[in-house]
DNA sequence: AACAATAATTCAAGTACTTGAAATTATCAA
DNA sequence: TTGATAATTTCAAGTACTTGAATTATTGTT
């Protein structure tokens, strides 16, 4: 890799004279000036980030503490995550939380070994154990925890409006006529009781009783409770309608109907939560769902996290944001 | 940050005395090297990473140049990457492709100023363009290309054996007594010509002709070509067997039959290819395809990368690594 | 107590830069 | 030719460390 020194030497000139050409300092001869860029040009010269890191105590980096590469709706965070990041020429790190990969007590050393300026955490799906809070809490920059939270959460968060979201579905089943309806929880994170919460209140608004025989829980199951939803299903006594956490959810409840001969949506209405990305326009019927803007919350979390490092940690109060979702009718619901 | 100085303050000894300490020295007197140890660990001090790579040259960091984070498929290879970086110690800096967010030209100074160690290169989805051939081949570390590749790619690379892939879905079809095949192509990436070519040689080695109008190129369109497909199979005159690019392709295939009311697989039958995550089980009929392994294309790699930043450049010879498919049977061609 | 031998610690220089102060060189008038 | 001023360039110190050489402290021996 070149260096200041071997542009330097080449020109015959000093460091120093290299540094503030290459600046377009005004105090460096004009000829001297551009006789030095063009070197550093035709070498191919890039400063080393890691030098102006070390003088600045900002390294230009971001940490995102991630789960799951799998997980296309985390990849659309992610993609809006990179879009600011680029903006405000950040690079990120990448740590994965999985167990396998490097155990939760590493990721904070391993970032802060790389003075990362500022963490997005995707949280790991148990609840944080107290060891990890107080990593959390030592670590000292600021962070903004992304899509999953857990009570008592003192840092900002960005993620989808789960309450809403699965009122607006519970509400469509109810307005297109349908009022024995299941759900499909999923209550190992935030999100999926956050959506449970909004399903109970609905049908309690409307009067309607929440029966807990069509209310299964498929937080994980690494197959979205399959068997269980396939069991419900069979059984003559069974919901008219399932509000699903999530896309998967919905489809694994799909594919047991299918499986049942149980027809969608005339004998089963299904809503989704996600509209991940392709996923419900490839069923068939095409599946109705809760979308959310899974590039937003990553703009908003990169943005308020940019924000932070750059007013320093006190200015910055910590935020909870909740990103609106849409209701996405499409056929996977019977018509009145 | 906690840096060596203030540890040096508190311990009243030199910084070089903590450096040496922190490093288990036999040279430093037992209680000493406790004490530093200890007020180190109640301080939470970590050592800068930055500092180390400018003196060793070495920045114990990867680039991986990304494509895709709504892909699964592409997912599971950084997971496996990410498996071997993480026990070699190493971080990855990951930067898109993406031209809404960077541009090309951009991304290789990008990670030149970051001084990473290599690069694990996602090929944008184009031909490379002589300039950006160009800045791969200034760069001046070693890089592996992963996934795809383009004619004449001097740099090592690792994929999945497509050519085998697509003969062994052709054959598999034969095998059942189809013969009236068609192909949904994807001529805009390299793993789509070799499928394309896998296919076309078991035609030929059976003496089956391939029918032009029943191959159809779902390359470039955001809905993979679902409207051809469609136009495609609701003349009279269609095939009984597709063999398609990736599971997506299939998917629209079985979402096009399904609206034509054509019976998957007594009147059609499908192999996709890819086995992504999820995907074929969440159809129905369950989606027989050719399975690749993602996570070993991942590992791979990363093996070779980091081979070849440990051995210099010289020592590493570009390696074309081809990794083995496998069929998986469903439920989508039809038995004898 | 003086000296050597050993143990423990510090110094100084190097890594790739930046920055303000100091030094050098050039330019011009008297 | 000298001195003053302006225009350029270089020096030196700082960033957070590492490392071998040099220095200082401690111990034991006579």
């Amino acid at each position: 890799m070149v260096s200041m020194k071997d542009i330097a030497k080449v020109c015959n000139v000093s460091e120093s004279t290299v540094s503030k050409a290459l600046k377009g300092h005004p105090l460096i001869k004009r000829e001297t000036r551009k006789q030095i860029q063009e070197v550093a040009l035709k070498y191919n010269y890039q400063p080393n980030a890691m030098v102006e890191s070390i003088q600045t105590g900002r390294s230009r980096t971001i940490g995102i503490a991630y789960n799951n590469f799998y997980d296309s709706f985390a990849g659309a965070i992610v993609t809006g995550i990179f879009e600011r990041l680029c903006a405000a020429g950040y690079e990120a790190i990448i740590i994965c939380w999985d167990e396998l990969v490097s155990h939760e007590a590493h990721v904070f050393s391993r970032f802060s070994r790389r003075r990362v300026d500022g963490l997005l955490l995707f949280p790991p799906r148990k609840l944080p154990t107290s060891e990890y809070l107080r990593e959390l809490r030592a670590f000292h920059n600021p962070i903004v925890v992304i899509d999953q939270t857990w009570p008592g959460n003192e840092f900002s968060y960005v993620g989808s409006d789960n309450v809403l979201g699965a009122a607006l579905a519970t509400e469509h089943m109810i307005e297109r006529g349908i009022s024995d309806i299941g759900f499909i929880k999923y209550s190992t994170v935030s999100s999926g009781n956050e959506r449970w919460q909004g399903f109970v209140e609905t049908m309690q608004k409307h009067g309607l009783p929440v029966k807990d025989s069509w209310c299964i829980d498929a937080g994980g199951f690494p197959e979205y409770g399959h068997e269980l939803i396939l069991k419900m299903l069979s059984r003559s006594d069974r919901p008219k309608g399932l509000v699903c956490f999530n896309d998967y959810c919905a489809c694994h409840a799909a594919s047991a109907a299918h499986e049942l001969g149980i027809r969608i949506p005339e004998e089963l209405s299904l809503v989704g939560f996600g509209d991940i990305h392709m996923l419900p326009t490839l069923l068939h019927p095409k599946l109705t769902t809760v979308k959310q803007f899974p590039e937003d919350i990553g703009r908003k979390a990169a943005d308020i996290l940019l924000e932070s490092i750059k007013g320093g940690k006190e200015i910055s109060a910590s935020k909870n944001i909740l990103m609106p979702v849409e209701l996405i009718c499409r056929d996977s619901v019977r018509r009145k």
